[in-house]
DNA sequence: GCTGTATGCAGAT
DNA sequence: TCTGCCTACAGCG
């Protein structure tokens, strides 16, 4: 589920059922019994979304609430109220009109404001705000010899990009994911963090991720659409061994900092 | 029912 | 670079 658009999409949603609203906090699982005790009753101000956090914001306290779904996460808005409890639910808000269930987050805990300074200001631009500047990632990945697959994923870099993002991104500029940073030059990252913007913007719209363009869309190439786990078209990621849509070359997959990269390796050839 | 995998990241090594 | 966290689901028997 979760790369930035996600949690953008998940602000905007919950900013809309719920702000002006008192909520109703609760922490069915128990690990966040004290935070929820902390917002329970209180007017709900709104949600916004850095990168892949979300911040809470409720009327009267200066905390807010952090949430960062890592790789399993959910928060799941539901229409109505008094929804049994299915599985582990370590944050329920209720209006009284909606609910949202919060399971298996990697945080859910009460940030201070200067904490939520914090970790602003160690993010880098998230390419879906509309005051990030891309000059500043520009910086750091020209500077680096990391490989841009690597540096497209570091949330000091970029805020809200994820693996998924990343693979597509560097198959349609066709870039060799292991391209070092210092060879990247100016005109390809500007059409880069363009492209990203999009993308994202489209994926915030849609709730999927979605990067294959017209020419080589399943009707266009007269094959079944993929439809898979996470309901977009995609060029590369998770098609290992696969033929890549646009030459028909296996489509090469390697664990890079932990995470599975994928990639063409005839159209994302090193210059 | 069990196993493997997952759109993430912090902290240890 | 590796391990652990923590939940859901697909695929398998």
């Amino acid at each position: 589920m979760p790369e930035g658009h996600t949690l953008h999409r998940l602000a905007l949603e919950l900013t809309d059922a719920f702000a002006g609203s008192v909520l109703t906090a609760s922490s069915p699982q128990g690990r966040f019994a004290v935070g929820a005790a902390r917002i329970n009753g209180r007017f709900f101000v709104a949600a916004d979304a850095y990168g892949k956090h979300l911040l809470l914001d409720f009327d009267g306290i200066e905390e807010s609430v952090h949430i960062h779904l890592g790789l399993y996460g959910r928060l799941t808005l539901l229409i109505g109220t008094g929804h049994p409890v299915t599985g582990a639910v370590r944050l329920r808000l209720e209006s009284n009109a909606h609910t949202a269930d919060l399971r298996g987050p990697t945080s859910c805990v009460l940030y201070h404001p200067d904490e939520v300074a914090a970790l602003l200001a160690r993010l880098g631009p998230d390419p879906l705000r509309a005051d990030a500047d891309p000059e500043a990632a520009w910086r750091r990945i020209s500077a680096s010899r990391t490989a841009i697959a690597a540096q497209l994923m570091n949330q000091e870099v970029l805020a809200g990009v994820g693996n998924i993002y990343r693979a597509e991104v560097l198959f349609r500029h066709r870039l060799d994911p292991f391209m070092p940073g210092t060879a990247l030059d100016k005109t390809t990252w500007d059409a880069i963090w363009a492209d990203i913007v999009n993308l994202m913007k489209t994926g915030v719209s849609t709730g999927k991720i979605d990067t294959i363009d017209v020419e080589h869309e399943p009707e266009a190439m007269g094959r079944p659409p993929r439809n898979d786990v996470h309901g977009g078209e995609v060029y590369v990621y998770r098609r290992a061994g696969q033929e890549c849509l646009v030459c028909g070359t296996a489509v090469r997959t390697k664990v890079l900092s932990g995470r599975n990269l994928f990639w063409c390796p005839a159209c994302q050839k090193q210059l």
